[in-house]
DNA sequence: CCTTAAGCGAGACGGTACGTCGCGTCTTACG
DNA sequence: CGTAAGACGCGACGTACCGTCTCGCTTAAGG
């Protein structure tokens, strides 16, 4: 679960009515509902208030707009993908593949992904909120996998630590980037042709294919 | 040069008065100058008329919106990319990898490209004109560091031109995805050692690092 | 008919494409079927050249506005009225009101009419304009009535003609405002009992009922 | 006091900001001084928002449009007008026609009154509101001047109601009606002078001159 | 017959106002 | 003090007409 992301947990003064616990589960269910059917840029946080059944002042005591309560809305979502073991460095990878490119086919995500991104260019907040609920969080696939390949002796040790956390960042953005790119950008299909020949690259390289 | 982005060239009728040719380089030079200035949640369509010295209505008449500007106005920007002859197929993709990069780092490219990637997910229209005026122009850059290295004997010569035309689609996906995510996601920088170790990556695959 | 309004008839210069005479009679019906169709406040000049199958410039060199267009499309309406001989002043009179209440039912009248007059405020051109095309033109109703009453012995001769015109003055105001606030102002019907009634006040005074 | 004209006085809901009481007069004070300044053609509700420091949804919150508002606006000035008692009644309605011939002087007045009349031809609900606010309101006049009279012994009393009652009526639009076309359509100004010889008209008839 | 010059249709142009929508803040009464 | 309700100031939206301005074509009269 991602918590603590606005608040913290804690009552911090003592006095009045405390928050509604619920409006915090609905107000993110509502998000979610809104994206599906709306898209990014027609959502409007005083529809999504009203889904949720909350005022428009309870939203804004919690978050500061759009963009950070649909990155909060959306966080979660990522955190579906699971890493498989499948016996092979290859298999594991093309169904973490796929299973990121049905993440991506869901309408919430596919809209919200990128506009929250393209906000973040001009807002640093959002950035660190973005690489620490999203990005960061699911760099533990990528580690994962590679330990397990490791276990398995398909991928060497690297002594390093520094160099092994590079190595890690790198193939989290070559994979994460070239379904988002193949998906969203040059809008074709991940299918599992493509899952392969992409994990056959990514493996083997240019020159080995 | 993009050409007939947005209305055929040749005048549709032969009556009434022509449109202003000059009005078309303005508004998207205004455009991309706004873009660097606020950013694309904060650009507005009346604003760009009043910077390039048209009325808002001239802007409705040639574009649909926001989104379609942008595309227009962005998408000339990628033609500045171009492939070096640097003697090896790891140090032209290397200098592209930096061109890129660069680009990227603009305030005018950032914000929009993902803007309008995020809005082409609910409008069909879009999506394809972010193929013809984006992504489709700039595969040569792919076909071209091929046809070189094939010529210099750096890589086999695929004689399934079909297969030959999905692995430069899976190439410009891998290259373009990994440094827009590393760039704009991420939010690291694309330096000359993460292009170094990115290129070393994509020529000889994770199993020859 | 109304002639001479907007230019003047002959020639000013040799040379050069006459103007069109059947566009000025197509303008004007067009304009007539326009304010019918859609009241003063919605009638668009474009939409009356539209109509007329004519140009938004051929209007404009003939017309300065939308005001002074529906003045001279309106100003023939008046000329339908007529002085009826019913043998006595008072069936006369009552018969001039009766058609000038069918007059300002017609939806082109009654919305023209008053626009025009709020417009001609601020206008003095416009005011002008109302005056010599409506105004003046339809006194010739009271001075034939008068005259005839005359011969008939109803009313007697008043000597001093500037007195003679401040009382027909005096008389078309009163029977035409009484009838247009009646009609449009108060917004009941001018019948034939209404009519009656006016006539009988007009003729006697309050103190003779 | 022209109250609860476009809405009910009590809240209807108890919850939520109540409407600021201030915001109305303010409008409908900017709306009289602009009216003044530009007349009914060039007033624009987005200037008398800004007149009245006020954002132009609340002023659309409040009123369907311009009419409305200028109704609105302008119907308390009519409020002005008082009999007077000056010992006859020949006295009492020349001081009362010069009295409304002054208001009708006024730019607002002028402009405005026949601008909403002539919309109200092709809008029922605007018609009534005009007969409400204005019409109806200032017939005290007529009634009160009459009442007078007749307790002087100028007047006959009528003994039925509704004849009465449509005999007022006609009185209010002959003098009306009278007054507001000298004044507006055949733009001569109403003196003493012309009182005079209209309310000798009005007391004796056309007969008894 | 040919030039000349204005009229004409079409429709793009710079403007201005429209009436609406969403934002994020505020002011109520209630719990 | 949190909350639902909803009015508020603000600013952008996309549209509609305004009255003007090119265009290329048509239509006479005068040379």
């Amino acid at each position: 679960m991602v918590t603590a992301m606005h608040s913290s947990t804690e009552r911090s003064g003592r006095t009045g009515r405390p928050r509604s616990v619920e409006a915090d589960a609905a107000i993110l269910g509502a998000t979610r509902d809104a994206l599906v059917e709306l898209g990014w840029s027609k959502l409007t946080l005083g529809d999504v208030a009203t889904r949720a059944g909350v005022a428009k002042t309870t939203l804004y005591r919690r978050w500061a707009g759009k963009n950070e309560l649909v990155v909060d809305a959306v966080a979660v979502l990522f955190d579906e993908l699971e890493l498989p073991d499948l016996g092979s460095l290859a298999a594991d990878v093309e169904d973490v593949v796929l299973q990121f490119a049905r993440l991506l086919e869901r309408p919430e995500t596919r809209t919200a992904l990128m506009a929250v991104v393209s906000e973040s260019t001009r807002d640093d907040a959002l950035r660190a909120r973005i690489r620490s609920s999203i990005v960061e969080r699911q760099k533990r696939l990528v580690l994962e996998g590679r330990q397990r390949a490791q276990e398995r002796g398909e991928l060497p040790v690297q002594s390093d630590d520094e160099a092994a956390a590079r190595t890690a960042d790198l193939i989290f953005d070559v994979v994460a980037g070239a379904v988002v790119h193949r998906s969203l950008v040059s809008a074709e299909p991940v299918d599992r042709a493509w899952a392969a020949s992409f994990v056959r690259l990514l493996l083997n390289g240019l020159t080995h294919v």
